[in-house]
DNA sequence: AATGAATGAGGCTTCATTCAT
DNA sequence: AATGAATGAAGCCTCATTCAT
């Protein structure tokens, strides 16, 4: 359902830029920051090592601004299922679907939260927090409008929402991708969490 | 209660060793291993440059017995609750509550389960990965105890192992430590997920 | 009386050699042979990066064949004063006059005896020596029939011509032009280092 | 007699910071600043690469440091000369004797007004621009004191100082060291241009 | 003829590590 | 055991030069 979802929201094929952050994501999965080699990534996407240069300033300039476009188009997406026409407890249930399926696709290597790469760079830092903020934000939000809805007991909705985005992180702990099971499973977890107590029979998840 | 809980395994004034540690987590805290220099680390700790390598073999050597020894020590005070002599509800309860706890007090620059830091030395990365699995295995028993005990739904244990995993990273995901209040909440959100239905009225936490 | 004699031996208006020239001359005086990027020479001469390699081989040849034609320009302009029908006294003044009246224009960036500029290219350096050692073959000569007209003292032809052709470089100490009257005052200090001391009272300057 | 003055302020065998500065003033004054390489000092002072890094912040600051020592200890031992007790001509006579004698035992690179360096670096042009005022002032003085002692003709101090320091740079010109008698023959001529008309027979220089 | 995107050789600089004291 | 001056491997980045259009 998800498959056509590309795994990266850049096309090597579209330009030398995106040739380039797509060698440069691969990159710094693989290595890391530090023992990543401009000229590897450059070798990688099939370009000159001064070809870098002329799309981006420097090492911390790529390394930024594929975050940034990767965590952009990330988020994009996942705000999509949350501001959806659906009730409360189906977009959660689609964005924890959404979010776990676009992971289990591939290595990712970036926590959303960057703690671990924000020591790369300040700009880039600040740049995380405040998009961590915003998505808290919107994840509170869906929340409160399960409360409204009776969906959702009546718990702190910035502290779930803090819990929620904990839970998004689930896959970042093993290696191998969770399973179409796994996934339900998980969901269903979460939705125990939030649920309404009375509300014992939830609708089947695809209803 | 856990306000006697040190925040680090090493005590400065235990010796050099303890001092360079305590320096490196520091240091490393504040900058990231690639960003932080041996002649830092042995500023801060009082000592000369030379004296870091009487000590440990190289930097990475540093970092991986830093990393090692804070993991270790941390999960043994968290096992001790897991495996203690109360019910599982009430050990699932303390082992939040501890964990969560001893991250409050400080940054804690690290993720439990090290992708960030893997990249650092392949040793580490795979001590870290059965460090993991052997905690994961833990908090799977713990799961199972409780389904056996009635306080737990039937859920799948392992995945709610990792599921419990990844919400201990929440404080991660904050720079704000959380409050008592905030933590409370976080285990009742837990709970909830995890709880049998017909278990509406749980005993207090402290009993 | 000099104000016709434009600046440089080239005119942009003349086609794209001239106008990379003049751009080179001025961009290399500004910041230096080191510092200066044939982009920047080809963005100021209103033409294209590759357009430059069409005229000349490469920043070397480029910067030689700038320099070789402003001095050539330049020391036949100043060996027409040198060897006009003149005495060899008004030869002096005219050549002294001419040649701070051209500097004084604008920015002279580079030495006529060119040590500086010599370490860029042998060939250059080999060139300009012997330029320096032709233009001091011409002031010898001037001296010495200075000395044969009675106008000058009895002194060391070749000496006075290198001590004359330091004086030349008079203008490059200071920043700031010469006016007029010190031009004259130059030329004043000069003649009396070489007059004969029996001519106390020259003829007034412009005469 | 001057024959004891060194030829550079450094001492190689005084520290690795007076052989990086030797070897960078003889480098330098060989290649070039761009044509220069850092190792290339280093190895010809018989240190490490990254030794010179811990002298000196990069090239810039070594240029930088090397000139300001170079030409702070030269025109500290012309200062001596002219401002000594003796009259001002002979303090002139020694002062063109002191700083040929100098010059002519090696190959200096630099001019002392520093046009061509001075696009190596702001910092340094800006110190070359102040030291040259200052020395330009030192010559003023000593001319007006020619004057007020008769000795010399009521030229302009300052432009006869300006002429005085192009007239300094004469050994630059020739690649050549200026013999005993040479440099005998440009004080007399620069003395004849300064020197008062009633005095027809000074004494003979060498006496 | 004219262009400018692409290249990669070259050099500055950092910093982990060594070792003489 | 303790030190820190010295080292040089490694990698980022610049920019002269090329070449397909």
């Amino acid at each position: 359902m998800q498959a056509r979802t590309p795994l990266l929201p850049w096309q090597p094929e579209h330009g030398k830029r995106d040739a380039i952050l797509t060698s440069a994501y691969n990159t710094f999965a693989e290595f890391g920051y530090a023992n990543t080699k401009i000229e590897t990534i450059a070798e990688r996407a099939g370009v000159g090592k001064g070809t870098v240069y002329l799309y981006f300033k420097n090492k911390n300039d790529l390394f930024r601004q594929m975050i940034q476009e990767l965590i952009d188009w990330h988020l994009s997406i996942l705000r999509e299922q949350i501001t959806g026409p659906h009730s409360a407890l189906d977009r959660l249930r689609t964005l924890l679907r959404v979010h776990l399926t676009m992971l289990a696709g591939r290595t990712y290597p970036f926590h959303l939260h960057g703690r671990d790469i924000g020591h790369v760079d300040d700009e880039l830092y600040l740049w995380l927090r405040e998009q961590k903020q915003r998505f808290l934000e919107d994840l509170r939000q869906l929340i409160e409008e399960g409360i409204a809805e009776g969906a959702f007991r009546t718990v702190s909705p910035r502290l779930a929402a803090l819990w929620l985005f904990a839970t998004l992180n689930v896959t970042l702990i093993d290696d191998a991708a969770l399973s179409t099971e796994q996934v339900a499973g998980l969901i269903e977890l979460v939705e125990h969490g939030l649920r309404a107590s009375n509300e014992e029979h939830p609708t089947p998840i695809a209803g």
